[in-house]
DNA sequence: CCAGATCACTGGTCCAACCAGTAGACCAGA
DNA sequence: TCTGGTCTACTGGTTGGACCAGTGATCTGG
């Protein structure tokens, strides 16, 4: 029983809903890009809530430029694949569209791209404060008894390359492996199981601290390259076995 | 006279500009990560609006990962840096915190990583449609007579690297593009003149599509890094001198 | 045929009230 | 002493209804 794993209930307020089901809407594309939403006063009727929960709705749908809202004029839908930031990635799952699989696959070759140069940068770049705190990373946890769990070792597998994307100086790498590692969490189970072999390689894992310490860029962009390979060539044969 | 190019005219709405207040507050370090924010009731009677118009811009900066909300409880600034999607990158530059060029190097160094390994990834991909609408995009443009000016050449290299992005099938790397460009549209004039040696390189522009079009994944790699190499390039550059 | 006024729509803002969840203070009973 | 309840003063969530402010189609007079 104490074992056992409770998850938060799940509290979705109105203007929550009201933003799913058009999201999802807009994003299975239910309502075609260009068209026209319906008047505030008719979604509300429609949905059966009051105007300004619509309204709230709507907000989040344009600020994720999902929709362009005009004074006097129609709200109209926007073609999210032209519009959409990286944050809707971590929403996409929940309506089809876009197969799971694929979703996965685009997530870590990007997380291959971004991480490898963001590794060499991060060589180029590291602070020497930085660099005291990145070398204690994998140290604390190989000589930790007992042997830590899968998800512990995956959660100081993400600090790790947080720190590094932070050290890149990229604020855009930042900003995107924020969206990327929200997006791999939506689906625990896979992206845990798709990531065991680099999470468990504590060894390349030090590897690349050293190779970022000590600002040997090139050692840090083939190992970094090494431990972010294997997720894609998974995801990329769990594509082909789905199809 | 009829040259003049006229701005649109902002128009902010009430709930436009709370949001904007409390992102700068937030964005530019104001207010600490992990503080509350005041109540709804509190921030409506400090802006001088209706609690609905703050309601609506909080909506924006939890949509944002900008705060987070917890009914019965205070709502509580998040870290950006940590949560914040990719999209943020495009209203950073009004606040500051970040230096203008060192964010446009950090979107330049994504773009280079990102549009390397999309175009490796069109060369594999494509299908021979869009390898079709894709070959007769340079053509068009190379046999323009008079010449195209600057922006409009650089609204087409926009359109290619939209379309390869869109072949390469990875649909994170076409979500982050979308990012990444409306990043540069902030910085018009810096992004233009940055871009000018790629922009007006119709050749390599040519050799990339012929590549991509001809599956040859090599190729495509090797002159979209010459392509995008220069942008970056130009952008540390802009970061030295301005240090 | 066309400029210009009209008007029915759209979203934007406000007020005022009440519902719902939270968290701390407080007060039993074990 | 500690546990659990209850009370209460907050927090955000939701509602209704009114009115302001742009937009765009339509109608009208020249």
């Amino acid at each position: 029983m104490s074992q056992v794993v409770f998850a938060p209930v799940a509290r979705a307020s109105v203007s929550d809903d009201v933003y799913r089901q058009l999201r999802d809407a807009i994003v299975g594309g239910t309502v075609e890009p260009g068209a026209s939403l319906a008047g505030e006063r008719v979604l509300a009727e429609q949905f059966g809530v009051n105007r300004h929960a619509v309204r709230e709705a709507i907000r989040r749908l344009e600020q994720a430029r999902l929709v362009e809202v005009s004074h006097g004029g129609a709200t109209r839908v926007l073609d999210w694949r032209t519009h959409a930031g990286l944050e809707l990635l971590g929403e996409l799952g929940a309506s089809v569209e876009v197969a799971p699989a694929e979703m996965i696959r685009s997530v870590v070759e990007m997380r291959l791209a971004i991480g490898v140069d963001a590794a060499r940068l991060a060589a180029r770049r590291i602070s020497t404060s930085a660099a005291g705190s990145l070398a204690g990373h994998v140290e604390v946890l190989s000589r930790r008894e007992p042997a830590p769990d899968l998800a512990e070792l995956g959660i100081a597998y993400d600090a790790l390359w947080r720190m590094i994307v932070a050290a890149s100086g990229n604020i855009a790498y930042q900003l995107a492996d924020n969206s990327l590692v929200e997006a791999l969490q939506r689906v625990p189970d896979l992206a845990l199981q798709l990531s065991e072999p680099e999470i468990t390689d504590l060894a390349a894992q030090h590897e690349l601290i050293v190779a970022i310490t000590s600002h040997d860029e090139a050692m840090a962009a083939e190992v970094a390259e090494l431990l972010l390979k294997r997720m894609v060539e998974a995801a990329a044969a769990l594509v082909d076995t789905r199809n």
